[in-house]
DNA sequence: CGAGCCGTTGAGGGGATTCAAGCTCAGTGG
DNA sequence: CCACTGAGCTTGAATCCCCTCAACGGCTCG
């Protein structure tokens, strides 16, 4: 596990961050060590059991959070009154940068299972960001990121016959679990939302794959998928 | 019309940067006249017909976009091989940003209208971005408004049945008209590859709106809508 | 143990696709 | 001048995919 005390002159949140697995890809991977310890007091760790709302839609912005660990997505409600889940993130992502702009928050941000967040004040950013063009840089990979998943879930998972959506969200899922680790399997439910399908397709498809053997349930609401069948049922959809 | 030489002593550019109609709303809106002089000179004027190829997916970004007048779809290919436009844009917004952090362009832009247009070089902004917050912060916003533009297509475009997806549509449309002008009407090959549905259906569709009165074509490719219409339409169908 | 949530499966109907034909219109060349 | 062509749009008919409605089983939890 992460020490939580080294050297005794040190904020213990200081250690943390040195340590930290994501460190490298995230925001503030820029940073050198010591500026890492001129900032670690305003920088505090976050859990969040699954299914909990770390903010709501139209809440003001005032941080923004890494994901060390798990699973975000980011849903709204259409006019209809019924939700859809329009963007997915994972370890490493940044998200809630709509509070640098002192905009409330563009969606709700969900967890799908258990979080690590780290929380990250809006000020601080600004601060930092004065004459600091390596995070300003940083930040603007993060929202071209956010943009770029944003419009491959377009293409992707709202293109084509449910079949190929549950295919492609399968590949997606899949590709955001580090490797050993079984997949995060969503609810039928949230599978509908991600996908605009009714939760009964959503259902007999992955339980017809899991006949096909390019699925296999280890749990509850997790899984494990065999990559290289998926790939092959994908081409094979594709083909179609 | 715009003039083109006022002063005699400043480049013409300069003076059609200060004339633009959507400066306000534009990148380089925070910067003063003086600044505006020191770089009208790397700022052209470009324009282009409609359907043509503003840049391709996959090319190196050298330079950004932004929008005076017109429309411009972002397109991508599916793994199926057939196109899927993923984003629309439209006057004073800025596009091509990924140009800034020296990545390819993410989709292919391409022109629904006759499209006019300021081409700002990379290198520009780069220059200019060092130290200038505003500019800096007047990015940022761009981004954010690419992204929630990208979600709300999802949510809206992407969800439920093909009559409310065509309906949704017509009300983005129309948004992005000035009001007066008649809206641009897209073929219907060009709403399948937006709405994710057959040229028939997108057909039935619209001769069904036209007969019912919320649509009028003005054009091959220009229509105007009954706003108030279009939303007593776009309630009916949510309310099912 | 009953209540409720989640997942699964079946049956039936409806909406969207597919296949097909015919239409208008602009451009071309006899 | 006008048939000829091809692209885009429309409409019809048949098919099929997916939604809706419904029933049922496993599971957790009060």
């Amino acid at each position: 596990m992460i020490p939580i005390y080294r050297g005794g002159s040190r904020h213990p949140q200081a250690d943390v961050c040195v340590a930290c697995a994501v460190r490298g890809q995230a925001l503030f991977g820029a940073l050198d060590d010591a500026a890492l310890d001129r900032i670690h007091t305003r920088i505090e760790s976050l859990d969040l059991a699954a299914d909990a709302v770390l903010y709501p839609r139209g809440g003001d912005g005032t941080a923004l959070f890494t994901i060390r660990a798990g699973l975000v997505r980011f849903e709204r409600s259409t006019s209809r009154g019924d939700r859809r889940i329009v963007r997915l993130a994972g370890r490493g992502d940044l998200i809630g940068l709509e509070a640098l702009l002192q905009r409330p928050y563009a969606d709700d941000a969900v967890a799908c299972t258990p979080l690590q967040l780290c929380r990250i004040p809006r000020a601080l950013v600004d601060e930092l960001g004065h004459g600091e063009s390596a995070l300003t840089r940083e930040l603007m990979l993060r929202w071209q990121d956010a943009l770029d998943q944003s419009e491959a879930w377009v293409a992707d998972l709202a293109t084509g016959p449910a079949r190929r959506r549950v295919l492609r969200l399968l590949l997606k899922l899949s590709g955001l679990t580090e490797p050993g680790v079984p997949m995060w399997l969503p609810r039928r439910e949230e599978i509908g939302a991600m996908l605009d399908m009714a939760i009964e397709s959503a259902s007999r498809l992955i339980s017809q794959l899991r006949r096909e053997g390019v699925l296999s349930a280890t749990g509850p609401r997790s899984a494990t998928v065999d990559r290289a069948a998926l790939q092959r049922a994908i081409e094979a959809q594709d083909r179609l």
